[in-house]
DNA sequence: GTACGTTTAAAACGATTGTTTTATTTGGAG
DNA sequence: CTCCAAATAAAACAATCGTTTTAAACGTAC
């Protein structure tokens, strides 16, 4: 049996997962929990403060690992700069790993994070992107030299245009309901590592599309 | 002064774009809509019907543009079917032209939109998804013969992909609050048309990009 | 003017919210 | 054994929630 903290921890995140922050009240978690009621305030001081650090415990090793991997993939093989391809694998494939891995609860965590990029409360938005600001600047700048035909402008809305149909794709995988009808078995690895190429496929031809003419 | 009951809906849409639904009380809505508390009952029977008939009023009018574009672009100029691009403009058009719109209150509405989606409520989110069946069923098929190159698993996910990258393009429009940071100004026109532009061109590489090779 | 749908005012309903408090118990380290 | 952090039990706090009720006032159409 796990330690109160982690325990309420875990029953909190389920919750919030599948009911949201504001619908899921203190006393659904510690009951979840087997914990008493007093025990949430005094470990984590308030129920704002509870989610605070339930993703600050989350989304860390994720980010570590994208870092990670652009590290290792501008760093390796002496072959001068890294893929285009390259850069964008490091960047998708850590949340589609963790998405299919069910010890740690991947999906459960990523239906949070994506209700919490979504949150009506401005304290959680502005948290979560001070998790990502990192990863943020550093692909940007992996970016940069690989799309030299775009513009600042140009590159910018491409970046917005790939972190939404990341995102969005990984919503449908962890919060669809009757994943049969969806042509993916989540169970099988090699399944899940399709999307990651497909994907990454696509996205590659939409950055190397030349600007499309402004003419009216 | 208009109705009481278009206050009422007026001053929900507003306090839920801003705060979400649960953190929105019906007392917050009657009191900014200067109506008595009982007379969201009286109109509306209950929050939840409220919710629904909002999202009725709002959507239908943007998804049938949807469809009217679509038909257009499919029986016009007799030059055989529309092009990937005519059919993806088709699709993203009206809500961009929508949220520039401030006097139907553009950024307010697909402020809301986004919290649907990703709403914890699932009869919100059946209800969204309802709302949108037609133009899902349309737009794939008039898809399919612009994409002979893909088998029906590649396009399902590309579709996912372009739903993805613009919702979430047009969450960041709506929902940025200092948008001089962010390459545009929201009062002229065309820069918005530009984000569209640029959005159709991007995809329309995605889409047409050969399927990823399955080497491991 | 009478009737009817609309709207207001005000109070109350029971339930639930986040948080605090007080007293008591557990369990392991020094 | 003693001490102290961890944990429980139980109750209370003021506040807010969605909803209902009862009464009275509107305004307009017949």
């Amino acid at each position: 049996m796990p330690g109160t903290r982690s325990r309420i921890l875990n029953a909190a995140e389920g919750l919030f997962a599948d009911r949201g922050f504001s619908a899921t009240s203190v006393r659904m978690i510690t009951s979840r929990a087997k914990v008493n009621l007093a025990a949430m305030h005094y470990h984590f001081g308030s129920k704002d403060q509870l989610i605070q650090e339930l993703f600050a415990l989350r989304l860390s090793p994720l980010n570590r690992q994208r870092l990670a991997l652009l590290d290792h993939c501008q760093a390796g093989g002496g072959a001068g700069e890294p893929s285009l391809e390259q850069i964008l694998e490091a960047f998708i494939r850590p949340p589609v790993q963790l998405i299919r891995d069910p010890e740690r609860g991947g999906m459960r965590f990523m239906r949070l994070l994506s209700r919490a990029f979504n949150s009506p409360d401005g304290a959680i938005r502005e948290m979560i992107y001070g998790q990502f600001a990192e990863v943020i600047e550093r692909f940007s700048g992996a970016l940069g030299p690989r799309l030299p035909h775009l513009s600042r402008e140009e590159a910018f809305w491409r970046f917005h245009f790939m972190v939404g149909a990341m995102s969005h794709t990984l919503h449908v995988i962890a919060d669809w309901k009757n994943l049969e009808n969806l042509f993916l078995d989540v169970s099988e690895p090699s399944q899940v590592d399709e999307v990651v190429d497909r994907l990454v496929s696509f996205l590659a031809a939409g950055f190397r599309t030349p600007i499309p003419s402004q003419e009216n």
